[in-house]
This record gives structure tokens, sequence and C-alpha cells, in this order.
DNA sequence: ATGGGTGCAAATCCTTTGCATCTGC
DNA sequence: GCAGATGCAAAGGATTTGCACCCAT
């Protein structure tokens, strides 16, 4: 599969493998500039979207924050904070009955590809910023 | 709690409730103009994310598309189109373990609130649509 | 020389903000 | 008259598009 992809293509494709997070384009943008440094934005926007039409990459987004970029194509859930809006990959496998999705898909219409579990909730670093602001309120 | 929001605010919940839909902001903006012709697009967004912040309404969002309210607020799944966009309720409870989202929260370091499952595929619609394509293409 | 890929700037779309005005108390 | 809500226009941010140019074939 990479050997179709360009030069630009490929750097971008390595920063997404290289990240531990899911970068929004903005931030793609400003890693590949390190390794080629005359690439556009616009540029990185096309990749980014050949790439996940291609089913290279995935394209995940909450509420109205920017997409972020994710190359981790095995199927994986989502823990999304609520108040910072951190996407964290779940690095453990939720088990979900088949026979239930099918019946979810089966009421909906919906063709079912693959499917996301998504807990929402607030992140560690939250938890600890709400705990200090508490703290300070209290003095 | 309704009795606390102001005329406009209660006509944007009146669409929200009305819609089998998740509207976009612009979409209940078109359709609460006609009860409310003076209100302006960004009043609309306002009173959105007010709603939103008090966890009256609930927003959504897919892909870089727009974000999209819904007032259903109890737990609910969602059915996403990869082609589409559409998203649709899930109208059967998809049942998980407990323990299983507990121990996913754990691993992330979430403090969980909620989860939601996410479906992936061809809605109904543009299944058909693919179908009348091939059909077309072989004539 | 041809076609695809690219940088840059401009355009577009979605959402938020500033500000003067209006409204209900 | 005051505080909060609102309309309008402008600003802001994310993403896409137009276009001239460049590069490898």
């Amino acid at each position: 599969m990479e050997g179709l992809l360009n030069t630009n293509a490929r750097a971008v494709l390595e920063v997404l493998r290289g990240s531990e997070r899911h970068p929004t384009a903005q931030e793609v943008y400003d890693e590949v500039r390190l390794a080629r440094p005359r690439i556009g934005l616009a540029t990185v926007y096309r990749i980014l979207r050949q790439l996940a039409e291609q089913g290279v990459i995935q394209v995940w987004s909450y509420g109205s924050e920017s997409a972020r970029y994710d190359a981790r194509t095995q199927r994986h859930d989502h823990a999304c904070c609520t108040v910072c809006s951190a996407l964290l990959d779940v690095p453990v496998e939720i088990e979900m009955s088949r026979a239930e999705l099918e019946k979810a898909a089966h009421a909906t219409g919906l063709e079912m590809g693959s499917h996301e579990v998504r807990i929402y909730g607030r992140c560690r670093d939250c938890q600890a910023q709400s705990t200090e602001e508490l703290q300070r309120n209290q003095k």
C-alpha cells in the first residue's frame, strides 16, 4: 500500500504512525514540516483526505473541535474528555456481543462495517485541575 | 427546567424535540424562524450552547461535518453513515457489560460519565443509491 | 509536452464575539 | 435606569478550492 504513496504522503503517514495522540491537521503540518519544510498546509489536508478515503487512516471528531487523524486502523475504542475534548485510545478490548450489534444495525437499516465504543467523562488531567480549583477556593 | 428558559430558548428546544433527525444549528435556525421570525442565527448558536452546557440537550458530530443537536438526553447509541454522514438513533438498547466499560475507563484514567456505541456503515439510502449506480453502469 | 502533485492565496463554511440596542423589571 | 438577552455584522478558525508552476515521465 505505502509503495503507492509519494514522498509527501509517506512523510504525513510517518508523522501519524509516530504519534501517540491523534493529531489535528495543523499538528500534523507542524511536525511534517520538520522533514519536508516546503510542504503546504493545503497539501497536508489533501493527503489526509486521500489517506482517509483509501482507508489507510481514520478520522475522529468530538463536539465542534477540529478533526483528528489516526493511523491505527484496527478497530478500537475511545475515551473522550468532556472538559478538554482530549480523545484517548482505549488500550483494552471492550467485549461486545456481535448479535447485539447486528440487532442494532438491523434496527436502523445500516449495513454495518465497523463499530466503536466511546466513553465520556473527565480525563485524568481535568480531574486533577478541578481538585486544585476546589482547594484554591477553600483557602 | 424549561420554566427557566425564555421564549427563544423554548422555541429552539421545541424544534429539537419535534425533530426526528439531529438537526444542525442552521437547520434549527431555519425552522425556529417560522415561529420567531426575528431571531438571529447567533442567538440560536448561543441558546444551543447554553442548553448543551446545562445538559438539556446533547451535541454530536461525525467527521468534519457540522455539529448536530439532540434533545433526547437519555443515553442512546448511534448509527453513522460513512457515505452521507447521516446520524441515526439506534432505537434499541445495545446491552453492554458495565464491568467492561469500567475496565476501559480505568485503563485510560477516565472518570466515566456516560458511554455511546457507534456503528458505522452505509445507511439504507446510500445502499439503494449504489445499487442504482451499479445498474446504470451495466446498461 | 503532458499530467499529476504542489504552494500559495483566496474562498467557503461553521461558529463565536463585539457592540449598540432592546426588553422586562 | 439596569441587567440580561438579542440582532447584526464582523471576526475567527478549520477546511477546501483555484490556479499557475514545477517535476517526472
